[in-house]
DNA sequence: CCCTAAATTTGGAGGCGATGAAAAATGATC
DNA sequence: GATCATTTTTCATCGCCTCCAAATTTAGGG
């Protein structure tokens, strides 16, 4: 009995609901579709969908939470001899390489982006997740560090370097957005992660030091 | 014809309205008070409170656009031979002897920002406010020094200067609401922004360096 | 098979925030 | 005081979401 029927059909269920509301919402955007649309698309009652989903964004912004383990990840398996800003250094250009989705280089992450971009609601909810991810590599941190429990080091390095990578990846999406290609937008990229994660490390205590008279 | 009583009202109708809505925010909770029932407080129909305020969360978070103006001034008025991040330090340890509200150091700071974290739409709306606010404060920086458009520093400087005062003054609530004394609260709390800053000065380069085996 | 217990789905009623349009009230202007 | 513009109200409606009870489906044992 490794998986009875109704296992089975739940999980069904679940994708049907997820992949019928996402292709509705990329056609016609996230606050043109309503949640009994979404419903009668994937054959089943509204209730059924809250039953599955708290609230109408978690059905767009399904797999977001699955970061939380991912940044945890990065920083709890950083080599010997190595920062933490490092760890997520490598990471991330190695992300650029391989079109990971974590960091929105895959292909398709500009429209996912936009969609998110253009809704109000959309926002609110993707920038709870990225407070609750940042919170929680926050008590990684702390956990690897061993920092004592009033030391404010853990959030503030969590949210320098999860704040970068989310700064540099937006910009990517500026830039073809602009219609800039992929390919030079890219590029021009990986020398700006570079200088970020350069004065993520060394500081900017001498930023905009206004000249004496 | 400086004002004309057309304007007077509306103003007073505006007041009334904020401050009847926060009245029984205060008191029975952000989620458990409906706009109609402010809207009947404050002896207005409901659609003149939306009239006012977009949302029932503006009703809340009037003054916190405030802020952007605010910080923009710092990074404008900071001294000759100062950096922006001296200038900001220098801001948030004025403002903590001063109780300025702006960082949650006026009194009562404790309760409104309970109210704010025990509402999910209060935080979501909280964080789009903080969110318009750096992207303000990073316009600023960007004229300031006349950096490139392409160039990520401005918002990136503007996220760590805005998120470290964020996570400090978090702290200071969570001291004085786990029941410590607000002076000793705030004694501590100044060794912390000071190695904060510092931090932030000099960068986390070596942050939790794992050790060569 | 059949029956029962548990889980899942459904329908219906309703609260709440928010929008839109037309009617009513109020202040400004001549 | 009549007229015009603005503000407020009323009324209707939509969409997200909750709660509850009834109906359906599955699991497991006789």
């Amino acid at each position: 009995m490794e998986e009875g029927l109704r296992e089975r059909k739940k999980r069904e269920t679940r994708r049907r609901i997820a992949d019928m509301a996402m292709g509705l919402f990329m056609t016609k955007g996230f606050d043109n579709v309503t949640v009994a649309e979404v419903a009668r698309a994937a054959d089943v009652s509204v209730n059924t969908v809250f039953n599955y989903f708290g609230t109408k964004e978690d059905l767009f912004l399904d797999r977001e939470q699955e970061l939380q383990e991912s940044y945890d990840r990065v920083v709890r398996e950083r080599a010997p001899g190595e920062s933490v800003v490092e760890a997520f250094r490598r990471d991330y250009f190695a992300a650029m390489d391989a079109g990971d989705w974590r960091y929105g280089f895959n292909e398709g992450a500009d429209v996912f982006s936009r969609l998110i971009m253009e809704s109000p609601s959309l926002r609110a909810r993707a920038r709870e997740i990225d407070h609750l991810i940042t919170m929680s590599l926050a008590a990684t941190l702390a956990e690897e560090t061993g920092a004592d429990p009033d030391d404010l080091a853990p959030e503030l390095v969590a949210g320098q370097i999860l704040g970068l990578t989310r700064v540099v990846s937006r910009h990517l999406l500026r830039r073809t957005t602009a219609g800039e290609g992929r390919r030079e937008a890219l590029a021009a990229l990986r020398e700006q992660a570079r200088a970020a994660f350069d004065r993520l490390e060394s500081g900017i205590g001498g930023y905009g030091r206004r000249p004496v008279e």
